[in-house]
RNA sequence: GGAAGUUUAGCUCAGCCGGGAGAGCACCUGCCUUACAAGCAGGGGGUCAUAGGUUCGAUCCCUAUAACUUCCACCA
């Protein structure tokens, strides 16, 4: 047998483990009629990006969801895959031709999407060895790619059937125009922060006469697209003005005072300048009074030839030239500070512009009340389920969906216009090559590129082949879990869910697992702009990857934001130090040793039920727990089973046998410790892969690997109810004799010499309970001798005592004994028990309590008043006896 | 303006069905006890945000208040 190392050194075997279960086939899926499917889609990361800590917990919890599911023998498919993320990408290649002095524009299309797809080929694995580092337990045999051609195939045709249905139209919008980007984004693309700004008051001519009407603005360059003010009908200062009409400055355009209700009276002047192609509240006011709509920026945010004399000017540039020559003019009246929320690209931060521009959208309001009933219906549960209401929030007031982007890089809209009769032509497969109405030739494809989320929205089941009915679809869909952060809700979850029962009529999964973010130590949002963001990498090549699992759900409750900090990376990494040196220990005390393969070949004594029991209820939790996607708490219960009940008392109590005489003795309690220890690492293989698997390789009688072991199952024989209580009385004997000792000022080295006095009806079972288990008393307690006697007069003048559930115990220090702590030291005791005999004596004289409250409560205090009373009289006459 | 969340030990956070408040870290006291000092043993520390209510009984349920966080809306 190999030896282990003395340290816990997760570099020395992470990688190997990892490359053992891809030998091992342990991840590919099998469709296996004989056994229930379990499936997880991975939520696709950047194909170019890099693992940051939020996928690393994303990830986590996939893989131990996955892990605890695989071992209980369902066929499981973690499907993996990565996204072409059209807009981070495409952003990221404009950079770089930037920096080489060169435009997407000037490469045209074809060369730009040839450099795409390079820059995909280049950092495209990247993400994929660094999710294997973490433990990921995927199929990576099955990995998708959004644009591969399975997923192009599925986003075909399901755009050609929402257009079929006319759920997906073209129209002029007021959509938010990113110049930096030159691409139109969705709502959600958006991020708002309250900016500095102003607010510039100006002045507008009434037509024929010496009247002006004052209006306040945010955006001073957009008065080049007004084609209206508006006033509040009901406002006496504006009535007469209203129907009049206004000369704009510095244009000259003739444009109408207007009475519209979205004008605000208490609000600036209570007079707003109208302009429809840049503001989505203008753009309505336009609609209602047919107003003409004037754009005047071209896509990269300077002014075009609307603009006159400012044509070419950039935004910022026009604003600055408008205000002067306003000025200049007499009309600007004053300038005042003004903060207000701007929007802002969420991939290049520029500063948005709504504008107005042709699209295409999905409508959503009929797709989305499926997806409402679904939920309502609890075809599909939140866990937490106060998400629920979010999303129903969202899906109750949802806006039509912008699908276009002006990007190259992505699914190119599958819509093509007749050049003669201007058809519309949209296909399911085939690229059309004839007009169908005029049969004309000259067809054109749409320039624009579709929102990358329209690709994602269908991942439940693109992945798995639809629109084809493959073996794959019917055997693993719909989904079991999807488990992502809450901020991907709208993006992602909800589209889904709108995509999933529009085009399979089923939902795409059945529990959604929402966490959430992970912050640095002060709370705040990890951000390159902070530098406070911790790489997963970095911890994982410090501390492994199993403590950085450990770290990312311990402690943490579903749905709640975590802190992440080296201190919780180190206990991780502690308790995982823990468990190699209790494994280390076992298997030095195997060495040749023939040991029981299983426990019925073994004599439990009752430390060994013990253990057992503690074990069968731990299996018992963590199971409950898992399934419940309690994480943290099923971490919490195995950790804690595994350092305090098997680390610092069984391993301890076992000692005794293991350096003693009896041969068989000892061969049958590392029979225990090997069970026990065995189930312990499958408990914990969820949570910590490696170290489990790297472990089980050493154990004798471990078949196969870990990961597809079975997940150990309750048995209530093993439960051993009774005997583990009261092996809890030597456990309590143990720390009393103790907490005796250090209050006492014992030198540790100095063994003491222990007297029992039992209740008469008590002493059988304490004798026996107490004598089985000597040796380990005596080592743990740090005693000489433990013997029962009569009274604590066998113990002589100058002893302690310590009241338990088994005993009443007696340490004769002699001279050790300072009388005056001592009697102060039971005196607290005794105060302890007066307080629990006023509690429970309080609550029994409650005629309300003895009557209402369950018997089983009742009965409870009954005995732990009589528990005390009794405490109270062995305190007195032991203070008493001083 | 709408919605959700949080408030528990010095810090970070757990706490399922209402029935004596928990962990980790930090702190104090001892220990290099032949698996582990990344450790062992013992210990101190909490009006469970505030005020009401329901209940025999409330950290937990209800109402209100306060503070903080997040999402949505986006008055030019």
């Amino acid at each position: 047998m190999k030896e282990m190392r003395t340290t816990y050194d997760p570099r020395e075997f992470e990688d190997k483990v990892y490359a053992g279960w891809m030998e091992s086939g342990a991840f590919s899926a099998k469709i296996d009629p004989d056994k229930v499917p379990f499936t997880v889609m991975m939520p696709p990361p950047n194909v170019t990006g890099q693992l940051h800590i939020g996928h690393a917990m994303d990830e986590t919890m996939q893989d131990i969801v996955v892990r605890f599911k695989r071992m209980q023998g369902y066929s499981v498919l973690w499907q993996p895959g990565v996204d072409h993320a059209s807009l981070a990408t495409e952003h990221k290649i404009v950079e770089k031709l930037r920096e080489e002095g060169t435009t997407k524009e000037e490469l045209g299309r074809e060369e730009f999407l040839k450099r795409a797809w390079a820059w995909k080929e280049q950092y495209g694995g990247r993400i994929v060895g660094q999710l294997k580092k973490l433990g990921s337990s995927c199929d990576w045999s099955r990995l998708a790619f959004t644009m591969d051609e399975k997923c192009s195939r599925a986003v075909r045709e399901a755009f050609f059937r929402l257009y079929e249905a006319g759920l997906i139209y073209r129209g002029s919008r007021i959509i938010n125009w990113c110049p930096d980007c030159k691409t139109a984004l969705s709502d959600e693309e958006v991020s708002w922060s309250e900016d500095a700004g102003h607010f510039w008051y100006f002045n507008y001519p009434v037509e024929g006469s010496e009247e002006v009407i004052t209006i306040a603005t945010t955006r001073p360059e957009t008065m080049l697209g007004d084609t209206a003010v508006a006033v509040n009908p009901k406002d006496k200062r504006y009535a007469a003005l209203v129907g009049k009409t206004l000369i704009l400055p510095l244009v000259g355009r003739r444009i109408p005072v207007v009475a519209d209700d979205y004008v605000d009276p208490a609000f600036g002047t209570g007079a707003v300048k109208i302009t429809p192609a840049h503001d989505p509240n203008d753009f309505e006011v336009g609609l209602r009074h047919k107003l003409p709509m004037i754009r005047i920026l071209n896509d990269d945010g300077t002014v075009n030839k609307e603009g006159g004399e400012y044509e070419g000017l950039d935004r910022y540039e026009a604003r600055k030239r408008i205000v002067e020559d306003m000025d200049a003019l007499g009309l600007l009246v004053k300038v005042e500070d003004h903060t207000h929320n701007v929007g802002h690209c969420h991939r290049c931060n520029a500063t948005l512009e709504p504008l107005v521009s042709k699209q295409w959208f999905v409508s959503m309001q009929t797709l989305a009340k499926p997806a409402i009933d679904a939920v309502v219906k609890n075809k599909t549960k939140f866990t937490p389920d106060r998400f629920a209401k979010i999303y129903y929030n969202w899906l109750e007031n949802i806006r039509d969906w912008c699908i276009s982007r002006q990007l190259w890089w992505g699914h190119r809209i599958p819509v093509w216009y007749c050049e003669k009769c201007g058809a519309e032509i949209v296909t399911p497969k085939d690229d059309p090559t004839v007009c169908p109405h005029c049969g004309c030739t000259h067809l054109s494809r749409d320039e624009d590129c579709l929102d990358t989320w329209f690709s994602s929205a269908l991942w439940p089941f693109s992945t798995l082949g639809w629109p084809e009915e493959t073996p794959e679809f019917k055997y693993f869909y719909p989904t079991d879990v999807l488990v992502t952060g809450y901020d991907i809700i709208p993006f992602w979850v909800m589209r889904m869910m709108v995509s999933g029962l529009r085009y399979t009529k089923k939902v795409p999964f059945r529990d959604v697992l929402i966490h959430g973010l992970v912050r640095d130590e002060k709370g705040r949002k990890m951000s390159k702009s902070l530098g406070n963001g911790i790489d997963p990498l970095e911890v994982i090549e410090q501390y492994g990857a199993d403590s950085l699992r450990l770290a990312l759900i311990s402690g943490v409750a579903p749905g709640n934001d975590t802190r992440m900090s080296a201190a919780k990376f180190e206990a991780a990494r502690n308790f995982l130090n823990k468990i190699w040196n209790a494994s280390r220990f076992v298997l030095m005390n195997v060495k040749e040793e023939e040991v029981p393969a299983d426990l019925s070949a073994i004599k439990l004594q009752p430390s060994d039920r013990w253990i057992i029991s503690r074990l069968m209820t731990t299996v018992r939790e963590v199971t409950l727990a898992l399934q419940k996607y309690d994480l943290g708490i099923a971490a919490d219960k195995v950790m804690s089973f595994a350092w305090d009940d098997f680390c610092d008392w069984y391993i301890e109590l076992s000692k005794p046998a293991l350096y003693g005489t009896d041969g068989e003795r000892k061969r049958q309690t590392l029979g225990v410790l090997l069970f026990v220890l065995k189930n312990t690492l499958k408990l914990l293989h969820p949570f910590a892969p490696f170290i489990t698997e790297e472990i089980w390789g050493y154990l004798p009688g471990a078949e196969g690997m870990i990961i597809t072991a079975e997940f150990p199952r309750y048995n209530s024989r093993l439960a051993y109810r009774e005997e583990a209580k009261a092996f809890e009385g030597v456990i309590e004997l143990i720390k009393a004799v103790r907490a005796i000792k250090v209050a006492t000022a014992c030198p540790p080295a100095k063994k003491v010499h222990v007297y029992l006095v039992a209740e008469p009806a008590q002493l059988v079972s304490a004798k026996r309970l107490v004598g089985v288990n000597k040796q380990s008393i005596l080592r743990l307690a740090g005693a000489s001798e433990i013997e029962f006697a009569e009274s604590g007069a066998a113990a002589g003048d100058k002893a302690v005592s310590q009241v338990s559930t088994i005993a009443h115990i007696f340490v004769p220090l002699g001279e050790l004994v300072n009388l005056e702590e001592e009697r102060a030291r039971l005196q607290k005791e005794l105060e302890r028990a007066e307080g629990e005999i006023a509690r429970a004596g309080g609550k029994l004289a409650n005629q309300n309590f003895v009557t209402k409250a369950p018997k089983k409560l009742v009965d409870d205090e009954r005995a732990k008043l009589e528990k005390f009373l009794d405490m109270k009289k062995k305190l007195e006459a032991q203070i008493a006896s001083l």
